[in-house]
DNA sequence: TATGGTATATATCGTGACGATATATATGGA
DNA sequence: TCCATATATATCGTCACGATATATACCATA
C-alpha cells in the first residue's frame, strides 16, 4: 500500500488538503491503518496530478498560509478500487518497546519499570480515547468496526502486560545479583 | 530503531552471519519485533564492520556459499547498552487489511469475505504456532513475555474479527441493493 | 529423468518512505 | 513577552524496501 493509494482512499471521503489528509491519518480512523509524513504526501499528490488521478483548487485564506484542496477524479477513483482487489499484503509491525523488553536483563528494574510504565500510559489514554469514540451512533459502519479492532488490541495488550510484567522484572533483577555477588 | 541496532541486538544472542540475523527476524522472538530484508542488514552489516562495532570471520564451506560470521565487539555492545537507554519510540502498525475493511462499502460482499477468511487463516495459523512455542519450559523469560503478549494480540484480533464481521458484510451488500433497485 | 521449488548464502540497485528543516502567520498560555 | 501549537506547503538527504542476480544442493513431482 503505497502513499498515493492511501491518498487516493482519503479522498474518497470528501475533497481534502494535504494538511488534512495528514490529520485523517493522526486522529481519524486511518491513524489505526498506519503513519504517514508531510515528506510521503505532498509528493504523492504532486505524482497523483500529474498523473490525472486528482485535481487541484487552491483557495487563498486571510491570516491562514494558501490551501490546495484536491478532488478525485473517476480515474483515480477506478484506481483505487484495482487496488482493493489486489492481494492483501501482511500486516507490519515495529515495535520499538517490544525490542527493549527483549533486553530486559540488560537493564536496571528501575529503567524496566519506567518503560513499562510510559508504555501502559501510552496505552491506557489511547483506550479512553477509543471508548469515548465508542459512543458514536452514527459512524459508518467500517469506522466503528475498526475503532473497536483498535480498542480490542490495546485492552489486550494493556491486559496481558499488567499481568506479566513482573516476569521481565524478575529477570531483569538477576544480573545485577550476580554482579552484586 | 536502524536497521544497525537491530543486528547488534540479535548479535548479543550469539555471533551470526547475515542470512541467520534474517532468519532471526522470521521465525524466532525478533519477528513479533519488525521485519528486516537482506537490502537493509548486508548495508547495515558493512558500515558496522567499518565502524568497528563488529568483527567478520569468513568460513569456507562445503556445498554451500561462504559463510561470513559477525561478532560484537565491546564498543558495539556498549552501543547497544547506549541505543536501549534512549526514549522508546511509539508502536508502528501497517494494515493492508484494515485499509480494505476502510472500504468494505466498495467492495462486493463475497470479495469481502474471502478477505476476511484469508485473515482469519492467517491469524488461526500463527495462533497455533504460538501456542507450541508456549510450551518451551527452559526459553528466557523475556523470549516468553514477547511470545504470550504476541498470542494475546492475535487471539484479540480474531475473536474481534469473528464476533464484529457481519456488520462489515452487512455495510458491503447496500449499495449492490441500491444499484440493483 | 527432468523440472521446479525450497534452502543456504551474499550482494547490489532503483524507487520510495521518513525525518528534519525551511518558511510564514495567528492564537493561546505561561 | 516569549514560546509552543496550529495552520499550510515544500524540499532534501539518508535510509529502508523489494526485486533481482549469482551459485549450489536437495527433494518432490510430473
Amino acid at each position: 500500500m503505497d502513499t498515493k493509494t492511501l491518498c487516493l482512499g482519503v479522498l474518497t471521503q470528501g475533497d481534502a488538503s494535504g494538511y488534512e489528509i495528514k490529520k485523517a491519518f493522526e486522529d481519524g480512523p486511518f491513524g489505526h491503518i498506519q503513519e504517514i509524513g508531510f515528506g510521503s504526501i505532498y509528493p504523492a499528490l504532486a505524482q497523483l496530478l500529474r498523473e490525472e488521478l486528482v485535481t487541484v483548487t487552491q483557495y487563498t485564506q486571510e491570516g491562514r498560509p494558501d490551501k490546495k484542496i484536491y478532488s478525485l477524479t473517476s480515474a483515480g477513483r477506478l484506481l483505487l478500487l484495482d487496488a482493493l482487489d489486489e492481494p492483501t499484503e501482511p500486516d507490519k509491525v515495529r515495535s520499538d518497546f517490544l525490542f527493549r523488553m527483549m533486553f530486559a536483563h540488560l537493564l536496571s528494574p528501575s529503567a524496566l519499570e519506567v518503560m513499562i510504565d510510559d508504555r501502559m500510559a501510552v496505552l491506557n489514554a489511547a483506550i479512553a480515547g477509543l471508548q469515548q469514540a465508542a459512543d458514536d451512533q452514527f459512524a459508518p459502519a467500517s469506522e466503528t468496526f475498526i475503532n473497536g479492532y483498535a480498542l480490542a488490541i490495546y485492552r489486550a495488550m494493556a491486559d496481558y502486560i499488567e499481568d506479566n510484567r513482573y516476569q521481565l522484572v524478575g529477570a531483569s533483577l538477576m544480573p545485577e545479583r550476580a554482579v552484586a555477588e
